[in-house]
DNA sequence: AATGCAGATGCGAATCATTCGCATCTGCAT
DNA sequence: ATGCAGATGCGAATGATTCGCATCTGCATT
Protein backbone atom coordinates (compact mmCIF):
# COMPACT_ATOMS: atom_id res chain seq x y z
CA UNK A 1 0.00 0.00 0.00
CA UNK A 2 2.92 2.42 1.41
CA UNK A 3 4.91 1.67 -1.97
CA UNK A 4 1.66 1.72 -4.02
CA UNK A 5 1.94 5.16 -3.16
CA UNK A 6 4.67 6.15 -3.80
CA UNK A 7 4.63 4.84 -7.15
CA UNK A 8 1.63 7.46 -7.80
CA UNK A 9 3.25 10.75 -6.31
CA UNK A 10 6.30 9.90 -8.24
CA UNK A 11 4.77 8.77 -11.28
CA UNK A 12 3.41 11.98 -11.28
CA UNK A 13 6.95 13.67 -10.73
CA UNK A 14 5.81 14.41 -6.80
CA UNK A 15 8.61 13.12 -4.51
CA UNK A 16 7.36 10.99 -2.35
CA UNK A 17 8.24 12.21 1.53
CA UNK A 18 7.25 10.85 4.11
CA UNK A 19 4.63 13.45 5.11
CA UNK A 20 3.04 13.60 1.76
CA UNK A 21 2.60 9.91 1.34
CA UNK A 22 0.77 9.81 4.56
CA UNK A 23 -1.50 12.84 3.34
CA UNK A 24 -2.75 10.90 0.31
CA UNK A 25 -3.50 7.77 2.37
CA UNK A 26 -5.12 9.93 4.84
CA UNK A 27 -7.23 12.03 2.11
CA UNK A 28 -7.84 8.47 0.67
CA UNK A 29 -9.83 7.14 3.53
CA UNK A 30 -12.22 9.98 4.39
CA UNK A 31 -15.87 9.99 2.88
CA UNK A 32 -16.18 14.12 3.29
CA UNK A 33 -14.51 16.85 2.68
CA UNK A 34 -11.94 18.00 5.63
CA UNK A 35 -10.03 21.49 6.07
CA UNK A 36 -6.40 21.88 6.26
CA UNK A 37 -6.59 22.01 9.87
CA UNK A 38 -8.94 19.10 10.34
CA UNK A 39 -5.71 17.34 8.32
CA UNK A 40 -3.55 18.47 10.14
CA UNK A 41 -4.76 17.53 13.78
CA UNK A 42 -5.37 13.86 11.95
CA UNK A 43 -2.15 13.60 10.89
CA UNK A 44 -0.73 15.23 14.15
CA UNK A 45 -2.18 12.38 16.12
CA UNK A 46 -0.07 10.01 14.46
CA UNK A 47 2.78 11.64 13.55
CA UNK A 48 3.90 14.56 15.69
CA UNK A 49 6.64 16.02 13.56
CA UNK A 50 3.71 17.47 10.85
CA UNK A 51 3.54 21.41 10.63
CA UNK A 52 0.73 23.10 9.44
CA UNK A 53 2.30 25.07 6.81
CA UNK A 54 3.73 21.94 5.33
CA UNK A 55 -0.06 20.44 5.31
CA UNK A 56 -1.06 23.61 3.40
CA UNK A 57 1.86 23.03 0.46
CA UNK A 58 1.36 19.52 0.15
CA UNK A 59 -2.44 20.27 -0.43
CA UNK A 60 -1.63 22.93 -2.89
CA UNK A 61 0.26 20.08 -5.01
CA UNK A 62 -1.85 17.74 -4.45
CA UNK A 63 -4.38 20.31 -6.26
CA UNK A 64 -2.18 21.12 -8.96
CA UNK A 65 -2.07 17.92 -10.04
CA UNK A 66 -5.65 17.10 -9.87
CA UNK A 67 -4.62 14.53 -6.83
CA UNK A 68 -7.53 16.18 -4.61
CA UNK A 69 -9.97 19.15 -5.38
CA UNK A 70 -10.15 22.21 -3.05
CA UNK A 71 -13.68 23.64 -2.68
CA UNK A 72 -15.91 26.15 0.01
CA UNK A 73 -18.58 24.96 1.72
CA UNK A 74 -21.24 27.87 2.64
CA UNK A 75 -21.21 26.65 6.17
CA UNK A 76 -18.03 28.50 7.29
CA UNK A 77 -15.30 30.56 5.48
CA UNK A 78 -12.78 27.65 4.84
CA UNK A 79 -11.29 26.06 1.94
CA UNK A 80 -12.30 21.91 2.02
CA UNK A 81 -10.22 19.38 0.25
CA UNK A 82 -11.13 15.80 -0.55
CA UNK A 83 -10.00 13.43 -3.12
CA UNK A 84 -10.78 13.85 -6.64
CA UNK A 85 -12.74 10.94 -7.73
CA UNK A 86 -13.86 9.44 -11.52
CA UNK A 87 -17.05 11.01 -10.57
CA UNK A 88 -17.62 14.12 -8.88
CA UNK A 89 -19.56 14.48 -5.90
CA UNK A 90 -22.07 17.27 -4.30
CA UNK A 91 -22.97 17.10 -0.48
CA UNK A 92 -25.61 17.69 1.67
CA UNK A 93 -24.67 19.81 5.12
CA UNK A 94 -27.04 20.54 7.97
CA UNK A 95 -27.18 23.75 9.28
CA UNK A 96 -27.15 22.97 12.81
CA UNK A 97 -24.55 20.29 13.70
CA UNK A 98 -22.73 20.73 10.09
CA UNK A 99 -22.91 16.73 9.45
CA UNK A 100 -21.43 16.56 5.74
CA UNK A 101 -23.25 13.72 3.92
CA UNK A 102 -22.35 12.89 0.09
CA UNK A 103 -25.45 12.71 -2.83
CA UNK A 104 -26.11 9.95 -4.46
CA UNK A 105 -25.61 11.66 -7.93
CA UNK A 106 -25.87 14.87 -9.86
CA UNK A 107 -28.65 16.31 -11.31
CA UNK A 108 -26.96 19.77 -13.42
CA UNK A 109 -25.02 17.80 -16.44
CA UNK A 110 -28.28 18.52 -18.74
CA UNK A 111 -28.55 22.06 -17.59
CA UNK A 112 -25.05 22.66 -18.57
CA UNK A 113 -25.29 21.80 -21.84
CA UNK A 114 -28.94 24.53 -22.12
CA UNK A 115 -26.85 26.99 -20.30
CA UNK A 116 -24.07 26.72 -22.64
CA UNK A 117 -26.16 27.48 -25.30
CA UNK A 118 -27.68 30.12 -23.96
CA UNK A 119 -24.87 32.20 -23.31
CA UNK A 120 -21.91 31.01 -25.63
CA UNK A 121 -20.24 30.05 -22.67
CA UNK A 122 -18.19 26.91 -22.64
CA UNK A 123 -18.69 25.05 -19.20
CA UNK A 124 -15.99 24.04 -17.38
CA UNK A 125 -17.24 22.98 -13.62
CA UNK A 126 -19.94 23.41 -11.35
CA UNK A 127 -20.58 23.39 -7.94
CA UNK A 128 -23.81 22.41 -5.92
CA UNK A 129 -24.38 22.67 -2.11
CA UNK A 130 -27.97 21.86 -0.76
CA UNK A 131 -28.18 22.56 2.85
CA UNK A 132 -31.04 21.56 5.51
CA UNK A 133 -31.64 19.76 8.98
CA UNK A 134 -30.67 16.40 9.61
CA UNK A 135 -33.49 14.12 11.08
CA UNK A 136 -31.45 14.32 14.60
CA UNK A 137 -31.27 17.78 14.58
CA UNK A 138 -34.94 17.96 13.55
CA UNK A 139 -35.71 15.60 16.73
CA UNK A 140 -33.52 18.13 18.76
CA UNK A 141 -34.86 21.51 17.81
CA UNK A 142 -39.10 19.98 17.33
CA UNK A 143 -38.73 20.96 13.98
CA UNK A 144 -40.62 18.64 11.87
CA UNK B 1 -37.09 57.29 -3.11
CA UNK B 2 -34.85 58.72 -0.58
CA UNK B 3 -38.12 58.46 2.06
CA UNK B 4 -39.09 55.31 0.77
CA UNK B 5 -36.02 53.61 2.08
CA UNK B 6 -36.01 55.20 5.05
CA UNK B 7 -39.56 53.57 5.49
CA UNK B 8 -38.58 50.02 4.49
CA UNK B 9 -35.86 50.24 6.92
CA UNK B 10 -37.48 51.70 9.96
CA UNK B 11 -40.52 48.83 9.10
CA UNK B 12 -38.02 46.85 9.62
CA UNK B 13 -36.57 47.77 13.27
CA UNK B 14 -33.24 49.37 11.83
CA UNK B 15 -32.38 52.83 12.32
CA UNK B 16 -32.23 54.88 8.61
CA UNK B 17 -28.36 56.76 8.64
CA UNK B 18 -27.07 58.19 5.77
CA UNK B 19 -24.87 55.69 5.31
CA UNK B 20 -27.47 52.47 5.45
CA UNK B 21 -29.85 54.38 3.34
CA UNK B 22 -26.83 55.10 0.64
CA UNK B 23 -26.08 50.87 0.92
CA UNK B 24 -29.70 49.97 -0.12
CA UNK B 25 -30.27 52.08 -2.80
CA UNK B 26 -26.67 50.77 -4.03
CA UNK B 27 -27.00 47.40 -3.40
CA UNK B 28 -30.97 47.39 -5.04
CA UNK B 29 -29.35 49.10 -8.24
CA UNK B 30 -26.40 45.45 -8.89
CA UNK B 31 -27.09 43.40 -11.05
CA UNK B 32 -24.88 40.95 -9.31
CA UNK B 33 -23.16 40.31 -6.15
CA UNK B 34 -20.53 42.64 -4.88
CA UNK B 35 -17.50 42.07 -2.06
CA UNK B 36 -17.90 44.53 1.04
CA UNK B 37 -14.93 46.20 -0.41
CA UNK B 38 -16.26 46.55 -3.79
CA UNK B 39 -19.46 48.05 -1.76
CA UNK B 40 -17.15 50.13 -0.14
CA UNK B 41 -15.15 51.64 -3.23
CA UNK B 42 -18.36 52.56 -5.10
CA UNK B 43 -19.95 54.09 -1.87
CA UNK B 44 -16.68 56.44 -1.05
CA UNK B 45 -16.79 57.51 -4.67
CA UNK B 46 -20.31 59.32 -3.61
CA UNK B 47 -19.47 59.85 -0.19
CA UNK B 48 -16.09 60.51 1.55
CA UNK B 49 -16.59 59.72 4.80
CA UNK B 50 -17.49 56.11 4.68
CA UNK B 51 -15.44 53.27 6.84
CA UNK B 52 -15.07 49.55 5.54
CA UNK B 53 -16.09 48.48 9.28
CA UNK B 54 -19.19 50.23 8.79
CA UNK B 55 -19.63 48.59 5.14
CA UNK B 56 -19.04 44.99 7.21
CA UNK B 57 -21.82 45.62 10.30
CA UNK B 58 -24.44 47.14 7.83
CA UNK B 59 -23.96 44.43 5.67
CA UNK B 60 -24.26 42.09 8.91
CA UNK B 61 -27.37 43.71 9.54
CA UNK B 62 -29.21 44.09 6.03
CA UNK B 63 -28.07 40.28 6.10
CA UNK B 64 -29.56 39.33 8.98
CA UNK B 65 -32.84 40.96 8.39
CA UNK B 66 -33.21 39.34 5.05
CA UNK B 67 -32.96 42.42 2.73
CA UNK B 68 -29.84 41.05 1.60
CA UNK B 69 -27.64 37.52 1.31
CA UNK B 70 -24.45 36.34 1.45
CA UNK B 71 -22.78 34.19 -0.39
CA UNK B 72 -19.38 32.87 -1.28
CA UNK B 73 -18.05 32.08 -4.88
CA UNK B 74 -15.47 29.72 -6.15
CA UNK B 75 -13.42 32.61 -7.46
CA UNK B 76 -11.83 33.81 -4.29
CA UNK B 77 -11.94 33.49 -0.45
CA UNK B 78 -14.17 36.80 -0.56
CA UNK B 79 -17.87 37.02 1.02
CA UNK B 80 -20.24 38.15 -1.55
CA UNK B 81 -23.45 40.68 -0.82
CA UNK B 82 -26.36 40.98 -3.12
CA UNK B 83 -30.20 42.07 -2.79
CA UNK B 84 -32.93 39.58 -1.71
CA UNK B 85 -34.79 39.33 -5.18
CA UNK B 86 -38.14 37.17 -4.73
CA UNK B 87 -37.22 34.27 -6.97
CA UNK B 88 -33.54 33.34 -5.89
CA UNK B 89 -30.76 33.32 -8.42
CA UNK B 90 -27.46 31.28 -9.65
CA UNK B 91 -24.16 32.93 -11.45
CA UNK B 92 -21.95 31.46 -14.57
CA UNK B 93 -18.21 32.57 -13.46
CA UNK B 94 -15.80 33.13 -16.26
CA UNK B 95 -12.52 31.19 -14.77
CA UNK B 96 -10.57 33.73 -16.91
CA UNK B 97 -11.95 37.41 -16.50
CA UNK B 98 -14.37 36.68 -13.92
CA UNK B 99 -17.36 37.99 -15.18
CA UNK B 100 -20.07 37.24 -13.22
CA UNK B 101 -23.92 36.93 -14.64
CA UNK B 102 -27.26 35.82 -13.72
CA UNK B 103 -28.82 32.56 -14.74
CA UNK B 104 -32.27 32.97 -15.91
CA UNK B 105 -33.79 29.58 -14.14
CA UNK B 106 -32.60 27.22 -11.37
CA UNK B 107 -33.02 23.65 -11.98
CA UNK B 108 -32.85 21.90 -8.74
CA UNK B 109 -36.17 22.50 -7.04
CA UNK B 110 -37.16 19.00 -7.91
CA UNK B 111 -34.04 17.36 -7.28
CA UNK B 112 -34.12 18.40 -3.87
CA UNK B 113 -37.44 16.87 -2.97
CA UNK B 114 -35.73 13.40 -3.78
CA UNK B 115 -33.26 14.46 -1.73
CA UNK B 116 -35.73 14.98 0.74
CA UNK B 117 -36.84 11.59 0.51
CA UNK B 118 -33.60 9.82 0.34
CA UNK B 119 -32.30 11.58 3.24
CA UNK B 120 -34.65 12.53 5.70
CA UNK B 121 -32.87 15.77 5.62
CA UNK B 122 -35.36 18.97 5.43
CA UNK B 123 -34.00 20.79 2.61
CA UNK B 124 -33.49 24.86 3.43
CA UNK B 125 -31.64 25.85 1.14
CA UNK B 126 -28.99 25.38 -1.89
CA UNK B 127 -26.11 27.09 -3.57
CA UNK B 128 -25.09 26.88 -7.37
CA UNK B 129 -22.62 28.00 -9.43
CA UNK B 130 -21.79 27.14 -13.28
CA UNK B 131 -18.21 27.77 -14.24
CA UNK B 132 -17.13 28.47 -17.82
CA UNK B 133 -14.73 30.22 -20.21
CA UNK B 134 -17.06 33.44 -21.75
CA UNK B 135 -16.78 34.05 -25.51
CA UNK B 136 -14.40 37.21 -25.65
CA UNK B 137 -11.69 35.07 -23.17
CA UNK B 138 -12.37 31.80 -25.51
CA UNK B 139 -11.51 33.78 -28.64
CA UNK B 140 -8.56 35.82 -26.81
CA UNK B 141 -6.90 32.14 -25.44
CA UNK B 142 -7.81 30.51 -28.74
CA UNK B 143 -10.29 28.19 -27.21
CA UNK B 144 -12.74 26.60 -29.00
C1' DA C 1 -36.95 73.71 17.82
C1' DA C 2 -33.79 72.00 21.71
C1' DT C 3 -32.42 67.85 24.49
C1' DG C 4 -31.01 63.18 25.83
C1' DC C 5 -29.68 58.85 24.96
C1' DA C 6 -29.52 54.27 22.69
C1' DG C 7 -27.58 52.88 19.22
C1' DA C 8 -24.36 53.90 14.96
C1' DT C 9 -20.01 55.24 13.16
C1' DG C 10 -14.84 55.91 12.64
C1' DC C 11 -10.50 54.41 13.55
C1' DG C 12 -7.08 51.42 14.88
C1' DA C 13 -6.00 47.09 16.74
C1' DA C 14 -7.10 42.09 16.94
C1' DT C 15 -8.27 37.69 14.81
C1' DC C 16 -8.10 33.75 11.93
C1' DA C 17 -7.11 31.15 7.74
C1' DT C 18 -3.63 31.00 4.65
C1' DT C 19 0.97 32.13 2.62
C1' DC C 20 5.86 33.37 2.70
C1' DG C 21 11.00 33.65 3.96
C1' DC C 22 14.65 31.39 5.30
C1' DA C 23 17.52 28.11 7.68
C1' DT C 24 17.75 23.18 8.15
C1' DC C 25 16.77 18.57 6.63
C1' DT C 26 15.92 14.49 3.38
C1' DG C 27 14.71 11.69 -0.88
C1' DC C 28 16.97 9.93 -4.40
C1' DA C 29 20.25 9.89 -8.36
C1' DT C 30 25.04 9.14 -8.79
C1' DA D 1 28.11 6.79 1.05
C1' DT D 2 27.54 11.54 -0.92
C1' DG D 3 25.61 15.83 -2.79
C1' DC D 4 22.11 18.65 -3.90
C1' DA D 5 17.48 20.13 -5.43
C1' DG D 6 13.77 20.34 -3.44
C1' DA D 7 10.92 19.63 1.11
C1' DT D 8 10.04 20.79 5.80
C1' DG D 9 9.69 23.50 10.28
C1' DC D 10 9.09 27.61 12.42
C1' DG D 11 7.91 32.16 12.90
C1' DA D 12 6.52 36.23 10.72
C1' DA D 13 3.52 38.42 7.10
C1' DT D 14 -0.83 38.97 4.66
C1' DG D 15 -5.59 39.95 3.69
C1' DA D 16 -10.47 39.62 4.79
C1' DT D 17 -13.24 40.30 8.52
C1' DT D 18 -14.38 41.54 13.37
C1' DC D 19 -13.90 44.01 17.75
C1' DG D 20 -13.14 47.81 21.36
C1' DC D 21 -13.90 52.10 22.45
C1' DA D 22 -14.43 57.02 22.02
C1' DT D 23 -17.30 60.14 19.44
C1' DC D 24 -21.36 61.19 16.83
C1' DT D 25 -26.38 61.10 15.24
C1' DG D 26 -31.31 59.59 14.48
C1' DC D 27 -35.29 60.17 16.63
C1' DA D 28 -38.56 60.20 20.57
C1' DT D 29 -39.83 63.42 24.03
C1' DT D 30 -40.55 67.70 25.84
Amino acid sequence: MDSNVKEILNSKGIKATKQRIYLYELLRKQDRPLTAEDIYLLAKNEIDCFNLSTVYRILDIFVKNNIIIKSKLDIDEKFYFEIAREKHRHYLLCIYCNQIIPLSDCPIEKYEKKIAKETGYSIVDHNLEIKGICPNCKKRHQIH
